[in-house]
DNA sequence: CAGAATCCATCAGGATACTG
DNA sequence: CAGTATCCTGATGGATTCTG
């Protein structure tokens, strides 16, 4: 307890970190949080109700990452055959249990929003007359 | 319940979707986890260790990070006038309480890696018969 | 030791046009 | 409708050098 200037090991960080890097990687791009969670409050959604449900996505990026989420068991693509054509995207059960981390990350946002607010602005300050100098 | 063309109006993912979105920004980049675990576990840390105890990091990232969480009021940074100088890093009250949810995610993450995994292959072997074509 | 400053490569991602 | 293909630009981030 009185040393502290021991190293630290990577073996330290990793267990934890290393799992919660992948998953953040795949799971909370910019627009992969807003897909699954459209996805899974709307239950089966549609690509255009997608792209117009998500302020600022392009067509692009929808695509790719609607890809990198099927590909990763978050959703499933159903095609219906249809002229014109039909595609639906489900959340699976998998994505549905991301629903309580992210409220949970929610909660702690709301609940720090204006310590946040606050620190930034303190800091700004605290630049600003270090630059007037 | 029968219908389900309803419009997805923007409001629906926003008030969950929004704020979750500037934490994952400032909370979830590739380097920020990481050096808020270290922070929270390994008590005050110190430039160097940090440096060490995360594989891959430019020393230029580490900075740009450290100045965001400081600035976010993440971290407090205290420096000793000493020779050579000394810099501490602590992590907030406020960074602390993230713990619970990133090892949420960290349980998510183990629980499904291997379905993930699985997933992954079939997709894949899916694409390559499609290529074959 | 703990950075700041500079240069440079990569690449995420937007806009647009085309198609089954 | 639900994409794919192509072009292009700005931001991200690594490597390196300099300094109090």
């Amino acid at each position: 307890m009185s040393q502290r200037n021991q190293r630290v090991s990577p073996e330290d960080v990793h267990p934890i970190a290393c799992p919660i890097r992948e998953i953040f990687d795949r799971v909370a791009g910019k627009w992969s949080v807003q897909i699954i969670l459209l996805a899974v409050s709307k239950g089966p959604i549609r690509f255009t109700e997608l792209e117009r449900g998500i302020e600022g996505i392009s067509r692009r990026m929808l695509t790719l990452t609607l890809r990198q989420l099927e590909r990763d068991g978050l959703l499933v693509r159903t095609v219906y055959p249809t002229v014109p054509p039909r595609v639906e995207y489900t959340a699976t059960e998998m994505a549905r249990e991301l629903r309580g981390a992210f409220e949970q990350l929610a909660a702690w946002a709301v609940r720090h929003q204006d310590a946040i607010a606050d620190a930034q602005r303190a800091y700004d300050d605290r630049q600003e007359k270090v630059a007037a100098n």
